[in-house]
DNA sequence: GCGACAG
DNA sequence: ATCTTGTCGC
């Protein structure tokens, strides 16, 4: 079944209300804690895909078990925009649903794997660091894209990794899942050290370049939107 | 001032 | 993110 998310009271309506509520809730991030190791209890991917005809969203998290990578539960929900893509602001327009989604899970999350940034952002508040603060959860991200970042080429090798770099400051890693691969970049949202989070992102990356959570996640949620948008619109 | 820019 | 056929390769 599918949840219904609606908008929080007191969602940002302007970037500098996002902007705002970013610099307030980044005080309450936790960088100083490893995480759960790698290959124990649950992890969990969520992700958003959109409909921009009719403004549905549809998120899904799934939660897989960390040693044998299987699924052990799954939820959607679907809402409707909540903000307007802006590059910084990624986390108004995918957070509200995806609570709804996270929230009815019926087992511990446990690590959460976001598509996206945490740390490796403009105010050094991403999607993973806001719904780690938001949920209390350890959280990380993966991205597809080096996004305004620099970084060397990591070795061709499955497991090199290269400091993803905001001038002088590392916000993430450059890391290699897959042989002679393009890499993914990993950086840490809530709760959760980099090294855990490039050992965690490699224990889920057996055989593709992308984490198995951010995989099942992108082909639930896709699976949701077409159901929803089918159920608004009637053949 | 003008682009570029996670998804 | 999303629009989209065939095609190369394990």
């Amino acid at each position: 079944m599918t949840t219904t998310a609606g908008i929080p009271e007191g969602w940002p309506t302007t970037e500098e209300q996002a902007r705002a509520r970013q610099d307030e809730l980044r005080a309450r991030l936790v960088l100083d804690e490893p995480g759960p190791p790698p290959g124990t209890g649950h992890v969990t991917g969520v992700d958003v895909a959109y409909d921009d005809e009719s403004d549905v969203v549809a998120a899904a998290a799934v939660v897989l078990d960390a040693a044998t990578l299987r699924v052990v539960a799954e939820a959607t929900a679907v809402g409707r925009i909540s903000f307007p893509y802006v590059p910084g602001l990624l986390a108004f327009r995918e957070i509200p649903t995806v609570l709804a989604a996270l929230g009815a899970l019926d087992r511990e999350p446990g690590l959460v794997v976001c598509d996206g940034y945490g740390l490796a952002h403009p105010r050094r508040f991403g999607l993973a660091c806001h719904l780690g603060v938001l949920t209390g959860l350890p959280t990380i991200g993966v991205a597809k894209n080096p996004f305004t970042f620099t970084h060397d080429d990591p070795g061709s090798a499955r497991g090199s990794a290269a400091p993803l770099l905001a001038g002088p400051d590392e916000v993430g890693r450059a890391l290699r899942t897959r042989d002679g691969v393009k890499p993914v970049f990993v950086s840490v949202g809530h709760r959760v050290s980099l090294d855990n989070a490039c050992a965690h992102t490699l224990a889920l990356t057996p055989s593709y370049r992308l984490p198995e959570t951010t995989r099942r996640a992108d082909a639930l949620c896709r699976r949701a939107l077409k159901e929803a948008t089918a159920d608004a619109r009637p053949a």
